[in-house]
DNA sequence: TTTAATGTCCTTTTT
DNA sequence: GGACATTAAA
């Protein structure tokens, strides 16, 4: 398909910075691949000198896929294709010597970083989640916003503040002590190396001498100033964004960024896309006039290139049961009669616990399903064990993860033991895992509770030894076989079937972890360390290796929050109700903007069909509320719609049974 | 020191 | 209703 005049103009200017202004399914993504292979191919730039930036994994695994489509085989190699953060942790790696880091950084996610917090304020805040909560987002928020502890203590105006600044500098003292990062460090760090050191501002300028950032409405303060640091006074650079689907502002994302690009450049080239090749024209319309309640910088209507398509319906069910219920139904059937496959459906919700309902009701209908987005895997406790484990092991600075799996499975180390294990090392100013070779400990701990610590610690040596030595899987394979991991497993699991799972999920790991130190010559993956492993997998970078189900026919359970980005034939948006989309902590806080957008984000994934439902009662915390219809429902044309609404009890008692013989009709059709 | 029972929070959204 | 923590009992 040949590029619209519009796409063309945001391909071929390339001789200054450029803002493209991209409505949902108007082909972003194609611009931005066609302008990397127009860059490489007619422009004469290496593929080495352009970067391209995104801020999911997904999305930049699909990019790089793209480009490699559009591209002449080996003409892409080198091109960088990553997330904010995997090209901070770049730049980190590459400036570890500047930085005066030692090798080997831990890096810790959000809850590492939470358990962190709550240790440093247990004698003041006491586990308080709210504060610790509140705590955690104003550390990020000054991160963010390029504010150092420092910085942060000066201009503090009340005692709540002067404490908050206080945590903000011990938290990162104490992360430097575990030879640590957090998230909001991966682009923090880098972004101030490159502010205030010429010379490796000069070495990433020559590095990326083109940049090109998707999402762009997504960017918070200190990504902006990542960019602007490495595009410099060139400002040889394409952004694009939409202000629409700016959804994330509350982990700091600055939609104005988009305004601001304007003032910063002020050579800024402007394109809009508004053709739209994804929705059928009443989905749009929708989209369009729900979309019109919010206040706009730049105005953008969306235009079709399609049929006007089926009408929108608006599945009123009993409960979440029966929403789950009438969806699978509603699924089976239209998959039946209209011959298409399960990936061509998409369950979309707000928050990842609604999920929960869907997935039962399609596992008992056995319908193959697939929920993405939801970190589960790597929040399984039995993954974060063997990733301390391996932390513990390229960075044994790292005391969290050391206590995390010090007595896991059990070895006789308990508390006690630990507590003066803590105090030496803290007299110290050493790991506890260093402490514990120290002769001076011996006056601390007797001799069993001794023993027992430094049979593990030197067992970890071993291990570091055969890694080091050239033999980092076997290693690996050694920590999981030589720590009795998976008889534990089996003793604690409360059945033989659950250990069966929990080990199998460590073996999946294994799996990736075996994958990525080989490296892959078909895919072009370099061979990696087991640092670069570990640290990677913190990132959650690479998990969908191996398991390539890309193909596989699957139903696509996903929040609203997740889909952003992708396109489905037939869209679910499920939980249609006040106080869930718009969420109730927007609606106490009087601003559903963000609300609204996500709403039309959702909207705007569909392609040909989509179906809103609702619960008219919903279970939350164990009580039932009644719930209302969603205000968004409220707002879209009354003439696009057809609510489906059962009036009495019976009639809907009905329908469920009528649903069920239904289902149970199709699927013996179908078994047939 | 480990297990069982009771009690408490909770639900945004993600790198 | 369910995950997770703290408490009570063995």
């Amino acid at each position: 398909m040949k590029l619209n005049p519009a796409q063309q103009e945001a391909v071929e200017y390339v001789t200054g910075p450029c803002l493209v202004l991209a409505g949902a399914g108007s082909g972003k993504t194609r611009v931005i691949t066609n302008k990397i292979a127009h860059l490489i191919l007619n422009c004469g730039y290496n593929a080495r000198n352009i970067a391209a930036v995104t801020f999911t994994n997904k999305a930049a695994r699909e990019m790089r896929e793209r480009v490699n489509q559009t591209l002449p085989k080996g003409k892409g190699r080198g091109l960088i294709v990553s997330t904010f953060h995997t090209l901070g942790l770049e730049i980190i790696k590459k400036e570890i010597k500047t930085l005066g880091i030692k090798s080997g950084f831990s890096l810790f996610d959000d809850q590492d970083s939470m358990a962190l917090l709550k240790e440093l304020t247990e004698k003041t805040l006491q586990g308080d989640k709210d504060k610790l909560r509140l705590l955690q987002n104003q550390i990020s928020n000054w991160k963010n916003d390029l504010v150092l502890p420092e910085q942060a203590k000066k201009h503090t105006t009340n005692n709540d503040e002067v404490f908050l600044a206080e945590c903000y500098e011990k938290y990162n003292r104490l992360l430097a002590a575990y030879n640590a990062f957090d998230f909001d460090d991966l682009i923090l760090v880098p972004t101030l190396l490159l502010k205030q050191n010429e010379q490796v501002r000069d070495r990433w300028q020559q590095r990326i001498r083109y940049l090109l950032v998707d999402e762009y409405q997504d960017t918070n303060s200190s990504q902006y100033e990542l960019v602007k640091q490495i595009v410099g006074r060139r400002g040889l650079f394409t952004v694009v964004g939409d202000d629409d689907q700016s959804i994330y502002s509350w982990r700091g994302a600055k939609p104005q960024n988009l305004v601001k690009l304007g003032e910063d450049f002020t050579r800024l080239k402007l394109v809009k896309l508004e053709d739209n090749y994804r929705s059928c024209g009443r989905v749009l319309h929708a989209a369009n006039i729900l979309i019109a309640n919010n206040p706009h910088v730049y105005d953008k209507k969306l235009k079709s290139n399609m049929e006007y398509g089926e009408i929108l319906r608006v599945i009123v069910a009993k409960n979440e049961e029966n929403e789950a219920e009438r969806v699978v139904a509603e699924l089976i059937s239209h998959r039946f009669m209209k011959k298409t496959s399960y990936k061509d459906y998409a369950i979309l919700y707000r928050g990842n616990h609604q999920a929960r309902v869907f997935e039962k009701m399609l596992m008992t209908n056995r319908i193959p399903y697939k929920i993405s987005g939801g970190q589960s895997f790597f929040a399984r406790s039995e993954i974060k064990d063997i990733m301390a484990y391996l932390r513990v092991l390229v960075n044994p600075d790292d005391d969290n993860a050391f206590l995390r799996i010090v007595n896991v499975p059990r070895r006789e180390i308990g508390p006690a033991t630990l507590e003066k294990l803590g105090q030496y090392a803290n007299m110290r100013h050493i790991s506890m895992f260093a402490a514990s070779f120290e002769l001076g400990l011996e006056q601390q701990l007797t001799g069993k509770r001794l023993v027992n610590l430094q049979r593990f610690t030197r067992w970890l040596v071993e291990l570091d030894d055969q890694s080091q030595r050239g033999e980092p899987l076997e290693a690996v394979r050694d920590l999981i076989k030589q720590s009795g991991y998976e008889e534990w497993l089996y003793e604690t699991s409360p059945s033989g079937k659950a250990a069966e799972m929990r080990m199998k999920n460590v073996s999946q790991l294994f799996g990736w972890i075996s994958g990525m130190l080989k490296g892959d010559e078909a895919e072009c993956i370099e061979p990696m360390n087991l640092k670069e492993v570990v640290t990677r997998l913190t990132l959650r970078e690479m998990m969908e290796q191996g398991n390539d189900e890309d193909e596989a026919d699957q139903v696509q359970l996903m929040t609203l929050h997740a889909s952003k980005g992708l396109e489905f034939p037939y869209v679910f948006m499920v939980g249609m109700e006040e106080g869930l989309l718009p969420h109730q902590t927007s609606i106490d806080e009087g601003s559903d903007e963000e609300e609204r957008r996500l709403a039309y984000v959702g909207i705007t994934r569909a392609q040909h069909e989509l179906i809103f439902t609702m619960a008219k009662e919903r279970r939350q915390f164990g009580e039932l509320i009644k719930t209302e219809p969603s205000r968004f429902l409220h707002e879209l044309p009354v003439d696009d719609l057809d609510w489906e609404v059962t009036k009495r009890k019976q009639s809907d008692e009905q329908r469920k049974e009528k649903g069920k013989a239904h289902v149970a009709n199709l699927m013996s059709m179908l078994n047939k």
